[in-house]
DNA sequence: GCCAACGTTGGC
DNA sequence: GCCAACGTTGGC
């Protein structure tokens, strides 16, 4: 059982267009970050927590709870020629990105980046520290229960999570 | 739009 | 394997 912290645009992919979508789930696809992929490949599992971040908007910050809803598969944006995220290098024989499928639990209060820089439980939380830009980003147990609880989601998320 | 920080590429 | 140049991220 592990928890992550993944950012997106919204303007690309917002919680509420994850809400929307069936089953409240999407494929998570365009992460070209050898480290970001590590984390998806060797790391996450199914019932993991995920902290929804909006990023590169007017006011960033965490909109909302989710979980990894499967393992690591190949992202198959990587093999199309019209798509942003076409990798020349990716074959399907050797794949090089992975996705998971991340799945919306609670919205509840948004809970912006100059909000989780006053909470000093998450000072050495890595979103926080200087020049970080990894897409997903390991979280403490510490650090998800403090922003759980601002979000005010622990009632959603309390026995959704599995242990693995 | 600016710019600091970081990752990747490619020549040597 | 070094490292300069370049591209990207993302807050402001």
């Amino acid at each position: 059982m592990a928890y992550w912290l993944i950012k997106s645009e919204p303007d690309e992919i917002s919680f509420d267009d994850l809400l929307k979508a069936p089953d409240c789930t999407v494929a998570w696809f365009g992460v070209r970050n050898y480290q970001a992929r590590n984390f998806m490949r060797d790391q996450m599992c199914v019932g993991d927590g995920v902290l929804f971040y909006h990023s590169s908007c007017a006011v960033p910050g965490v909109a909302g709870i989710a979980a990894v809803a499967s393992g690591a598969y190949p992202d198959a944006s990587q093999f199309d020629l019209a798509s942003p995220y076409h990798d020349a290098k990716a074959t399907p024989a050797a794949p090089r990105w992975v996705s998971v499928d991340v799945k919306a639990l609670h919205k509840g209060n948004f809970v912006s980046l100059s909000a989780l820089r006053t909470m000093a439980s998450l000072d050495d939380m890595v979103l926080l520290q200087k020049g970080s830009r990894l897409s997903i980003s390991p979280v403490t147990a510490l650090e998800w229960h403090a922003i759980v609880a601002a979000v005010g989601g622990e009632g959603a998320v309390d026995g959704v999570l599995t242990t693995v």
